[in-house]
DNA sequence: CTAAAAAAGCGTAACAGCTCAACTTTCTGA
DNA sequence: TCAGAAAGTTGAGCTGTTACGCTTTTTTAG
């Protein structure tokens, strides 16, 4: 690796641990680009450069790859579980790790369920993957790869992890949510 | 109603139809608020002052209340009728009834559909009865008013016009939607 | 090896949507 | 009638974001 590629990626470095550093800080709507290129010693238009999606950019940093994961998890699930059992399974050990692995998680974690442009953003990187997860579902099942009920499972489960986000027990609700996709509304009338 | 009220709502509607007009005319993106509030002869200031959500907001002027007929179709559905199947009959005739409406109507709905951004906001639109909906849902079936499964239902419920946008044809669309919902998913792997 | 040219980082200035403090106009009621 | 409250309007300015040009580094050609 070259002695460029080493510096652009330490300022892009800089620029991401700033930014978590004055956001958790201070807030994230009380912290502008401006300040957050200063603290890095760069300018504006270079902190645009690394981050060219914006703001909300610089606090997910990290872009593993899931898209893989998931289109996996469909195709190679041992026989006998469903679509919606297997993504659930995925999405639990995904998150679980992810909590175990950097102890700064935590702090991530509620800096994004406090702000709702960085839940947005959230909800959007996952719906990335909405097209390829609903093709592998598709595929799957022998169904026309734009084949609309598809789409709307992907779609559903790629939204389950966000919209869980905030409940008192998430694992629990996603279960519920996984319920629904998995067996539909099994509710009847009260009284 | 007083001569102040009545130059109000002409203000507001100068800036709405003048909205629609450039922006079909020339395309969302390419319109500025400044040049929308110099057709209609107000300040920029002014027009943020009558459309608080900002620029998108000017495309949803009439905001009719959904939020009552969406509780109304859980709660005063037919014996034997689910929620699912309440909700889905509810969106369908919403839906044509607007498009028999208003010849415009399409205008409008191609517009939403070409823009990122007023699908997104048509999609937040939607999604500000979640709490009602979900409450009335858990109502019904006798749980928690916050019960994750009711908010998911009502979630996704909301979710699924927007999501059916764009499909060749959307009112099947709809249905594989509320199949998915009211019967979970029942694909099977292929060969 | 060196000169040129291609690429990449960087800052200035600007434009987008949006807000704030102040000024005018219109309505209210004693 | 006429203060003053309420509502409407405005120009200046803030924040995220981008286009343009300048400088520096890397690659390439002779």
């Amino acid at each position: 690796m070259g002695r460029r590629e080493r510096k652009k990626a330490a300022t892009r470095q800089a620029l991401a641990d700033a930014a978590l550093r004055l956001f958790t800080e201070r807030g994230y709507d009380e912290v502008g680009v401006r300040e957050i290129a200063d603290a890095a010693d760069v300018s504006a238009t270079t902190l645009f450069k690394h981050f060219p999606d914006g703001k909300e950019a610089l606090v997910f940093d990290q872009d593993v790859d899931r898209e893989a994961a998931l289109v996996a998890a469909v195709r190679e699930r041992p026989t006998g579980q469903s679509v919606p059992q297997a993504l659930h399974r995925m999405l639990l050990g995904e998150h679980s790790r992810r909590v175990h692995a950097d102890p700064r998680f935590d702090d991530f974690l509620r800096l994004i369920d406090t702000t709702p442009a960085l839940r947005e953003y959230a909800r959007r990187m996952w719906l990335r993957h909405e097209y390829a997860l609903a093709a592998a579902i598709a595929d799957d099942a022998g169904l026309p790869a734009d084949d609309p009920g598809c789409r709307a499972l992907a779609h559903f489960a790629l939204e389950a992890p966000v919209l869980v986000r905030g409940s008192r027990d998430p694992d629990t609700a996603l279960d519920r949510v996984f319920d629904l996709l998995g067996n539909g509304w099994t509710g009847t009338r009260a009284d």
